[in-house]
DNA sequence: TTGAAAGCGTTACCAT
DNA sequence: ATGGTAACGCTTTCAA
């Protein structure tokens, strides 16, 4: 691998220079410029990120931890990320931690290893006991670079972050069945360990409360935010023969799951209809022009969003906490 | 940020010691060993992999270079490239050319000064023009590091590779398409520049062939692997009221805009039916229990098998090119 | 079993 | 406008 110094050497100048000249800082007379370039053209050369980083004691690398990569709603939050990664010049290095807190702490550690500048982090967990909050908020305050949550908050987090209308998705999903008609409208909830699962169940329970409708237990299911889960939990819902006329899936893969099991009932066939409202998108569902009722928000600004947040900080440590909540968008069409 | 010489003072060894119980490589006692540990957990201390990479010569960073994220094919390779990657603790730096082959040149030289220890690589266009073709091979050979090709092929090209029978899926779907009834067949080809749809497209005359029907060429349409274009080039199709009875659809991307052009012109409401087989199963239909007939691959499993290729082939330089041809799945309902 | 020192490929400061 | 050199944080060889 050809280096700085052999460049220096075929164009009888020094590292200094051509180091110049790659990040063109300083003078550096026209001819030499143009003839280093050349040569630097020629040979093929690249400078090394790991030797840049070193010395400058800082890379140009933003790490993203995420704890799902098979849910559109996290893929298209990291294609808004990457746009302006890219835009910017930066490097970016993306994990998957499976949902998993173990995983997680492995990532984190392996963020810190690679000296990231900064971390745009969508917690594992809820961390709803006190002990495994303050765990992970030490291990973040530990990077010791900027950190920017999405989607998902940790409670006394000191970091800027970008959310949703969590109540409002829950509260317009469940409205809209009552004023297309519903009264026994009952939801499959998330994980109940997420705050924002809670949140949307809130949302849920305030508008059947706003609009004089008992929230029966028996029409609260936990699909635990998993399409497996949520499938089970539908089956047997059906099975059991007693169920609400209409559902709010708390977001895409209760909806993935519940439509599994309705298509596998084949109730649908029979005429026998739940109606349905769901929080956030399914972008498959929308390219096939399948008309779909749900709150949504928009995704990939979630992730410019959450970038720029970045960015802002590294810029400005001292800068305002900033939070922004990404607001909610309907999508009925009936 | 603290550092291996100041772990070393704090513990009262030199940086050599501290090093060796990193890496634990070369004899330090015990009472040494655990002194140090404790220091190092202590202090949370990590190394720096930029200091590691340069002072070794190398990093552990592998690179995966692809066309498309939002697109649930290479989201899956992707996914089963993660796993190896994972377990076998390497990095991995992810980008995405959008098919792009100006934004492919830059991803392939920020490959090289991450001095990435190989890269799984799907190419972003077809390359079928001489120069593009050298053009492309020149770039991945001067990154001088192993390479494996996945799903795309390039010309001429000397790596190793994984592939799919793509032969043999066009003619699969075209020979159920006649098997269950239908004579009058038609096909959405992909990017033609692409040898993988011309492959897919042989796969499709031959069957017709086989069974002596007659390939139309009014019945050929270009989707171009896209959704949008396949939309409009359905429409278009519905529009002139003349269109077969049945299609092969060459790609999840072509099956997406054809479904959304179906859906959108009611025409199934009006009984109207076009039978049809695809080329790769769509993960989201799958999951809501939509029995979308198709033939497919295991796409996790071309992932790990390119990074196990990467792997085999960062151990030995010189072992024998190998091809992995994965096989085509019938997955029919009807 | 441990330490000293050279070296990895850059950058940046200080001279000239 | 250019060059010399120290420094970045680590690994590795050689010696002790």
């Amino acid at each position: 691998m050809i280096t700085i110094g052999q460049i220096a050497d075929l164009a009888g100048v020094s590292k200094s220079t051509v180091s110049r000249v790659l990040n063109n800082s300083g003078y550096v007379h026209e001819d030499t410029r143009s003839r280093i370039e050349a040569i630097i053209e020629q040979y093929h050369y690249t400078p090394s990120a790991s030797a840049q980083n070193l010395s400058r004691r800082a890379t140009n690398t933003i790490g993203v931890v995420l704890p799902e990569l098979d849910n559109s709603f996290y893929m298209e939050v990291l294609a808004g990320v990457a746009e302006v990664v890219d835009e910017r010049n930066f490097a970016m290095i993306v994990c998957n931690t499976s949902n998993d807190a173990k995983k997680e702490r492995a990532t984190l550690s392996m963020m810190e290893q690679q000296r990231v500048r900064g971390v745009i982090f969508a917690p594992a967990s809820g961390y709803s006991d006190a002990a495994a909050d303050k765990s992970i908020r030490l291990q973040l305050k530990n990077l010791k670079v900027p950190v920017v949550l999405v989607d998902r908050e940790i409670k006394n987090a000191p970091w800027d972050g970008v959310f949703y209308e969590n109540f409002q998705s829950g509260y317009l999903a469940t409205e809209h069945l009552i004023q297309t008609g519903s009264r026994e409208i009952g939801i499959i909830t998330g994980d109940m360990d997420l705050k924002h699962a809670r949140e949307r169940y809130r949302g849920y329970a305030q508008a059947m409360e706003d609009y004089n409708l008992p929230v029966k237990d028996a029409y609260t299911y936990n699909g635990n935010y998993n399409v497996e889960v949520t499938y089970q939990v539908t089956k047997q819902m059906l099975q059991s023969g007693v169920y609400p006329e209409a559902l709010v899936l708390s977001n895409n893969q209760t909806t993935l799951g519940f439509m599994k099991a309705m298509n596998e009932s084949g109730l649908n066939q029979e005429g026998v209809q739940i109606r349905v409202v769901g929080i956030d998108h399914i972008p498959v569902l929308d390219m096939i022009g399948y008309q779909y009722n749900c709150v949504t928000r928009d995704m990939k600004s979630m992730g410019r969003g959450a970038i720029e947040l970045l960015l802002a900080r590294m810029e400005d440590e001292k800068k305002a906490r900033e939070i922004r909540i990404v607001p909610c968008i309907k999508k009925f069409y009936d």
